[in-house]
DNA sequence: TTGGTATGAGTTATATCATAACACTTCAAG
DNA sequence: CTTGAAGTGTTATGATATAACTCATACCAA
């Protein structure tokens, strides 16, 4: 598994790919992908970037599969449950897995220039987070690393980009 | 600097340390700790748990401190920025900072059970997380390192939980 | 077939979190 | 003193999320 989201690829494959993936994972593990959890992950990779539940009732609603906030949550609730999205606190939005199946502490790189989210595979840092925890006794159940900053690109061009402030 | 949240301890002491360290960085940076800001944050500590924007605000209210949403948001967004306070995205909200003062990657256990907080000094998944952005050209500006669980007292006691369900 | 049960979806209403925009105050620097 | 920057007060609204209940469907057992 590669960094994957600052860098241009070939989309079709790649939502195709994932979308075989996620029905072996389904199948595999008795897990119903209806059409409309189906179709929400698909919108997700689509896009391939975070986006924003209402934002993916809009999509839904336009294609009548459902109108109301509940309808997307629950989708979306099921993906990021059984791992084939994630969800990023940092944003109150949620983004395709680009590796459902393999198990990994999903760890985000989110640029505050241009919104973009790379997920990235930070293996030493969930492992340093769970022997901290385990030190004080702490079982940890799921973890969230988020990393906020610039992406190459907006590093680029700084000209166009909100104020950086003073951070912690 | 040692994990704090999950233990008793000197709670009066812990607050006025904790007061007299703002003050003196505030002092030294040249910022205003105002009579809002000051509360705000004596608030936090006093709770010494994560607490939501509304739920500061209440307590604002009731001391004729402020009654609208934004006097607690702004108040809150000074000790954050300035990192007498950090924001738990997972729970969308503020927690007194335990060392304010010292340089360090935010890092949170939160437990599901009791939903106490405990920041802790994971300098290492910190450094784990900028070492894997910089290969890519990530330029990180701040970091969020979540993880939620259970706390050793939570599990004694799984009766009371809420579900557990299927996680990435 | 019928009826039970479980899961998912539809819908209404509301809770919770957050900020835009503008007016007013305060206070220190020029 | 006046001017400008920072902080605060207030109204209004936007954005995110879930409770609670109903309905539809699939599947299995009697």
């Amino acid at each position: 598994m590669e960094t994957k989201g600052f860098e241009p690829h070939d989309h079709t494959q790649c939502i195709a790919s994932a979308m075989g993936a996620a029905e072996h994972l389904c199948d595999e593990q008795g897990l119903q992908l209806t059409k409309v959890r189906r179709r929400v992950l698909e919108i997700l990779l689509e896009k391939h970037r975070a986006m924003g539940a209402y934002e993916v009732l809009d999509h839904l609603r336009e294609e009548g599969l459902g109108s109301q906030p509940p309808v997307a949550y629950r989708a979306l609730d099921f993906l990021v449950s059984n791992g084939l999205a994630h969800r990023i606190e940092r944003l109150n939005a949620f983004i395709a897995c680009v590796a459902p199946g393999e198990s990994h502490a999903p760890t985000f790189l989110i640029c505050r220039g241009c919104s973009s989210v790379a997920e990235t595979p930070a293996w030493r840092a969930g492992r340093a987070l769970r022997n901290v925890a385990s030190e004080v006794g702490f079982e940890v159940e799921r973890v969230a690393i988020e990393a906020e900053g610039l992406c190459p690109s907006c590093q680029e061009r700084p000209e166009a980009l909100p104020e950086t402030e003073a951070r912690a």
